[in-house]
DNA sequence: TAAAATTTTTAGACTAATCTAAAAATAATG
DNA sequence: CATTATTTTTAGATTAGTCTAAAAATTTTA
């Protein structure tokens, strides 16, 4: 059995290798988890002892097929249950994460399962993310950041590079949510800021911060 | 904050306090949660510490204000959580006990307002027992044991005594959910079993243990 | 009401998870 | 390549929650 602190540390683990694709550091756990080195060095012990990771001392950690299994279904679970908090309770995209850290660690494989069937196989969380299924795999969907689309081209929103609920709720307050459709008028040299149209002719201006962190499918028109 | 422990440790003395009207004892309590009484008396010295129960050496224990207060909450909780379960993800009755007791330990005042809601604030849960309101109230509903109708008199079954998976799945198998409705043909004198009479003119022969543990509202015919 | 039985508490130890401070290993730099 | 700087680990403590075994308090019984 896995406690709540092994599992969120497997999770953040598995997070930091998402995107760098070395032996995950320590100090990345520590920063992640918001805790000390010395503390993850403790948990990587126990977490090397169940065999849920290789660890190697000072060289950084990998998760074992074990460990990547269990951070999948947390990860599945998690997104699941925003899907239900979004969809179900009426809640806000930016106030799900929270309840779903707690929730992901509620245990039992037919919760799951049926919570699944309940809400239609989705495939996508509320922010974009993809849902792993039964069997760990997840889909893959191509999408694009706002700032690398060319003036003139146009695509619907699919998802947010960061989470974060500031991000979130300026999203939701000028009008911006998954599915949104939005075209790229211009791109200001000075600043990179840029102009988008939206689906109801209505213009936008946002900053490079705010395009480097929304993802769009392009549509073809 | 309170933690699991300490809010599984309430909810066990709110329910011994439910049936007997006098202090709680230590040994009751280690029986109910499954440990020592030297677990339980470690505890009881934490939670009083907590001004959540009203703690004096030897002499048992009482829930303060506070701690009826968090206990109720924890039983809302739960019991919404199960209604949730049965309701719409379709689990059976004896199936949701062990995911509630680890989804009633999910923090959130927002979410079990939301949750209520959507659950169309319902007044008792699957097994028939009342969910407290917001503000920890809850009907009281009269009801009477199987075991005390006269011969003649008719019932719709409101709720259970016993809980356990083998009873509940006893009765599911033999029809009896809540809301059933039956009459009572005759009681054996020998062994105090019961003969009860169905909807649908199908009868059955019921044993007093059985008989003790279902509870009805009695229907004037 | 004194002895026996029961209940409860204390004492001391253990594990999981965390911390700070110091030591050790690795990486970066002049 | 020797010396900083950084990263990581160890050492030693702390807290919550649990345990066993023994001591203390209370209750029951003769």
């Amino acid at each position: 059995m896995t406690s709540q602190a092994e599992e969120n540390y497997l999770k953040a683990i598995f997070k930091i290798a998402e995107k760098e694709n070395k032996a995950v550091q320590t100090n990345a756990v520590a920063a992640a988890m918001q805790t000390t080195a010395a503390s993850v060095t403790d948990m990587l012990k126990r977490l090397a002892e169940k065999n849920l990771i290789a660890y190697e001392k000072y060289r950084g950690v990998q998760l074992t097929d074990a460990g990547c299994r269990l951070a999948t279904d947390l990860i599945r679970k998690h997104r699941l249950w925003e899907v239900f908090l979004v969809e179900k309770l009426g809640f806000a995209w930016d106030e799900v994460h929270d309840l779903a850290e707690q929730l992901e660690h509620v245990q039992g494989d037919e919760l799951v399962q049926r919570l699944d069937t309940y809400l239609n196989n989705p495939r996508f969380d509320p922010h974009g993310d993809p849902i792993p299924d039964a069997e760990g795999r997840w889909e893959f969907r191509p999408q694009t950041l706002l700032a690398n689309l060319e003036p003139g081209e146009q695509g619907i929103i699919t998802g947010v590079q960061e989470h974060s609920t500031a991000f979130l709720q300026y999203l939701g307050q000028v009008g911006l949510t998954l599915g949104v459709s939005l075209q790229l008028v211009e791109r200001i040299d000075y600043d990179q800021s840029v102009r988008v149209r939206l689906h109801d002719a209505r213009e936008l201006t946002l900053s490079e911060k705010v395009s480097k962190n929304l993802f769009l499918k392009i549509e073809n028109t």
